[in-house]
DNA sequence: CGGTTTTGACCTGCGC
DNA sequence: GCGCAGGTCAAAACCG
């Protein structure tokens, strides 16, 4: 089986260990925004397996893409292998008008375990917000892709609820590749995930030596 | 000096 | 219409 890396293997942050998007019998040119970006849905990425929210969040099943790319897809979150179907993703349906007016951008966000709240994740973002949010004490920081023409943006905030996370959520696709040359894929808006409590040396292929740490 | 960050002001949508 | 909340702008400050 071949396993796919969705990330620069040679990353090295001496704060932040790393988890990586495995996937079991790719298919050719398969990119990870294919399967869990949608429009028109928000999908969530929980790389602890928390079950939160469960009204809000409901699990991605049937009548979704997503669902349907899941059978020939697994991923690997913080470090355990988990199919598809389980909690660890789960899609928000019913989006905000506002959101839909936005052009029905795509959106995904991610629950990372990080000490770090502004994780490397293969593009440069320049910081154009910082808000405070309702029902949470942690500000909600805004970033925008630095290269020219490309819109994506990106929001950070802790999570209230648990500040040992950090919430990023990406809003488009980029129309250029990483500027990290040796990313393994292109324009998803993420490229590499990372979690404190994973031995990503398992997982990434031609690490460096002096990213051992975690 | 150029790029990035900070931060208050401004804009927009939504609920009442 | 008004107030609130979220998102964005842009000038000033900061930094390498």
């Amino acid at each position: 089986m071949e396993d796919y890396y969705f990330g620069n293997p040679n990353y090295s942050n001496p704060n932040c260990a790393h988890s990586f998007v495995t996937m079991a019998t790719p298919t050719s040119d398969f990119m990870l925004s294919d399967y869990l970006l949608l429009d028109d849905d928000v999908i969530m990425i929980d790389n602890h397996h928390q079950h939160q929210d469960q009204e809000s969040w409901s699990q991605s099943t049937e009548s979704s893409s997503l669902a349907a790319a899941s059978s020939n897809v697994n991923h690997e979150f913080g470090g355990a292998t988990t199919s598809s179907h389980n909690n660890n993703i789960k899609c928000k349906n019913n989006v905000s008008k506002r959101n839909k007016q936005v052009e029905a951008r795509q959106r995904v966000v991610f629950r990372t375990r990080s000490e770090l709240e502004v994780m490397d994740d293969g593009f440069k973002w320049r910081k154009y917000g910082k808000k405070s949010v309702k029902n949470s004490p942690n500000p909600r920081n805004y970033y925008k892709c630095s290269s020219v023409g490309c819109g994506v943006k990106k929001r950070v905030e802790r999570d209230a609820e648990d500040r040992s996370y950090v919430l990023t959520s990406y809003d488009g696709v980029h129309n250029h590749q990483s500027p990290s040359s040796n990313s393994y894929y292109t324009t998803s808006p993420f490229s590499i995930f990372h979690s404190n409590d994973i031995n990503w040396s398992l997982h990434a292929p031609a690490v460096n030596s002096s990213s051992s740490n975690s």
